[in-house]
RNA sequence: GCCCCCGUAGUUCAACGGAUAGAACGAGGGACUUCUAAUCCCUAAAUCGAGGUUCGAUUCCUCGCGGGGGCACCA
């Protein structure tokens, strides 16, 4: 039984104990040191509501698991104040392994179906990507693969503020005409002199040069960093061209929803849950970056997905409760979700800085992936929480890259690897999975193999993809412990059980890495 | 002033309201005649403070302290 099944055991059997249970429970891994694969908090949690003490509850509930047929191979014991705990038996072990194995990387079915949108990285083509954009761009690769592992159908998208209307592009323009200095690097320089931007206005001559820029861009992300991208959703092409924006004001006008004050338009949110109420269009008459999103996502929206899901960096952090509020006032169906990845800040010699182009404290992504190499930057971003702020130590990160968690990994997939391919043509000496689960580190490996598709269910829930990496690791120890106390090459003949879990966990290792966009070597 | 995020071993990070707060790096000690020692085993080491809710709080609430970010007719 996996953990999903017993889940709707534990729930269908606490309907019959009480009429509709009040509440959510959880079955999980139990803390380190405890015996057991399952363990489930729910006595404790409806004790008060069943009347009963916990521990009475508990003991009554385990009597109605034991009493069903799904629970013959499962060791059920009430430990401490109520946990009820669940071990698995050989035979229940075996035949969930085997399910697993057949599998063989083929997606699950937890969000079977589902469309869902995700917008992520979305940087300003005014220039490279830095480490800062690093946290929305492997969050929003990282979680995309998952939901896609998760059985969804994802969509990947980066919007191009690349309006010639918007101010960014107009400074950029002028800096291309060498009227202005927005932007400048070496980099852009050199990009500056191989155009010719003689003739062109500056809206024109920006929107020219954040095409090269944004060229430059999307080949780093797709190459270097490996990043798959849908759609490359241009601003000026798709918002602009199309006057989505001034489609959407006339019907927020027919609706009421804005006013016209101090020669500017405004639409006023506090309808919808905000503060008070935003400017849309300018006092000049250009729509502001405002209108243009809410255009956005009401293209988004309008194309019938059944999640919409939005990274965006700490600066973006004001303008989640009015993007909300629009949803709210427009009617927008589907779910709707805003990532904000926090900061990253320089640290050096102990104390922590804002990264800055002016002070010349800024470290490209493209220049960390060069020195460290893109599995050890994905895993570094990987293991942290979106809502860490990380401070970013070049000279720690260097000095630690030889060290990182990420080889471990690697080494046990090659490991793995090597091991079966010493196998080929040896004699098998046709021992079954079985015997290796009776070993405690072949049982332990097992059940941390088991363990990948709640992983993969988890994080297509609650969308915390650093869990991958302390999966990962986790999965690769069970296997290194294994390999020191089982011998596949055993007195001559290979140890066919044996064999058989290595192949599973070289499989399970190389999909959790996949998941991280992290390859998996065949040798190191 | 208002809003958001964070505060856990020396360091970088975990911990869905649950059992003895887990790892890694660093520190100290041990294991190579190997199916790959980039490994394995052992030791020391932590919840910012004060209240509250709860059978139970690192987790939720309030206040305080400390740090980061945001409060534009920039994006």
């Amino acid at each position: 039984m996996t953990r999903n099944e017993l889940e709707d055991l534990i729930r269908k059997t606490l309907e019959e104990f009480i009429l509709t249970p009040n509440g959510s429970f959880r079955v999980g891994a139990p803390p380190a040191g405890v015996r057991a694969d399952y363990m489930t908090s729910a006595a404790l949690i409806f004790a008060k509501q069943a009347g009963k003490t916990p521990r009475v509850l508990a003991e009554e509930l385990a009597a109605a698991f034991r009493r069903t047929s799904a629970c013959a191979d499962i060791e059920i014991g009430v430990e401490g104040p109520g946990y009820i705990n669940f071990i698995l038996n050989e035979t229940a072990l075996l035949r969930l392994f085997e399910r697993f194995a057949r599998r063989r990387g083929k997606n699950f079915d937890f969000r079977l179906g589902q469309k869902i949108h995700i917008e992520f990285i979305s940087a300003n083509p005014t220039g490279d990507l830095h480490i800062g954009h690093g946290r929305g761009a492997f969050y929003g690769d990282i979680l995309a693969r998952v939901l896609e592992a998760a059985g969804a159908s994802v969509t990947r998208e980066y919007y191009i503020n690349d309006s010639r209307e918007s101010v960014q592009i107009r400074e950029l323009g002028k800096t291309a005409l060498g009227k202005g200095k927005q932007y400048k690097t070496t980099k852009l320089e050199a990009l500056i002199g191989e155009t010719d931007f003689s003739g062109m206005s500056e809206a024109d001559a920006g929107f020219a040069l954040a095409r090269k820029i944004e060229k430059a861009n999307e080949y780093f992300i797709e190459k270097k960093l490996g990043i798959r991208i849908d759609r490359w959703y241009s601003e000026d092409g798709n918002i602009r061209v199309q006057q989505l924006a001034e489609k959407i004001i006339g019907e927020l006008r027919v609706q009421g929803m804005v006013i016209e004050e101090e020669g500017a338009l405004w639409l006023d949110t506090s309808r919808g849950g905000d503060d008070e109420k935003r400017v849309i269009v300018r006092s000049d008459g250009s729509n502001s970056y405002f209108i243009s999103d809410i255009a956005y996502h009401a293209d988004k929206f309008s194309r019938g997905f059944d999640s919409v899901i939005d990274v965006w960096g700490a600066d973006h952090h004001g303008h989640v409760k009015r993007m909300m509020a629009v949803k709210n006032m427009l009617g927008w169906e589907g779910d709707f979700r805003i990532f904000i990845t926090q900061l990253v800040s320089l640290k050096e010699n102990g104390t922590s800085k804002k990264m800055s182009k002016r002070a010349g404290t800024i470290i490209l992504l493209e220049d960390l992936v060069d020195e460290l190499g893109i599995d050890v930057v994905r895993w570094f971003f990987a293991e942290k929480a979106i809502s860490t702020h990380m401070d970013f130590d070049l000279a720690l990160a260097r000095e630690q890259s030889a060290k990182n968690p990420v080889y471990y990994a690697q080494y046990a997939h090659a490991r793995a690897h090597s091991i079966i391919k010493k196998t080929e043509g040896e004699n098998m000496d046709g021992r079954g999975v079985i015997e290796s689960i009776k070993e405690p580190a072949g049982r332990a490996l097992v059940v941390k193999i088991l363990r990948f598709s709640e992983v993969v269910k988890d994080i297509s829930e609650d969308y915390q993809v650093h869990k991958l990496t302390t999966y990962s690791y986790e999965l690769a120890s069970a296997f290194s412990q294994f390999y020191r106390d089982v011998r596949i090459h055993d007195r001559g003949k290979v140890n066919s059980g044996a064999l058989e879990l290595v192949k599973v966990a070289k499989q399970t290792i190389s999909e959790a890495l996949a998941l991280m966009g992290v390859s998996a070597p065949a040798e190191m």
